[in-house]
DNA sequence: ACACCATGTTAGATATACATAACAGGTGCG
DNA sequence: CGCACCTGTTATGTATATCTAACATGGTGT
């Protein structure tokens, strides 16, 4: 699973902790995010979708295995 | 959370135990997604909306709870 | 060189999504 | 009635997302 998270980071100038900060959860959870190396939870894609001003299939890019 | 599982589910006549099969998870997960007590992955949420020829945001219904 | 800041990594603890199995209630149909 | 099908629930186990704390690194500015 990729993300756009560091790009629409980057767009808005804010950083990882301020990102973490604001959605609420360490900021390990959002190095961990943007490297694809968790699975998010529903509410956790949705929160950092919209901290970022934009939508969760915006944010975060399915491959075809993730739909087997 | 609130959902539309299983108002689509109804769209589409398919079965919670179907649903669960083209997903590839057990059909109690299905239960328990439909009635609103897991926060499930961002994955299996995509594999829900796909199978149901939907959208994650369509599919699932967040509230502002879900922001803080 | 030193200090500061953003990022990356690692190890252990905790919470919870999901699996598994088993059982129960309702509905329709022979 | 009896039977198959769909749905709901409960209990226990496993996998993994997330937390917490600590340390490492590269860049930038002074």
């Amino acid at each position: 699973m990729k993300t756009r998270i560091r790009e629409l980071r980057a767009k808005t100038g804010i950083t990882q902790e301020e990102l973490a900060r604001q959605v609420g959860v360490r900021r390990e959870t959002i190095v961990f995010l943007e490297k694809g190396k968790y699975n998010p939870s529903l509410k956790l894609a949705y929160r950092v979708a919209r901290t970022l001003g934009s939508t969760i299939e915006e944010v975060f890019i399915f491959e075809e295995e993730d739909l087997a």
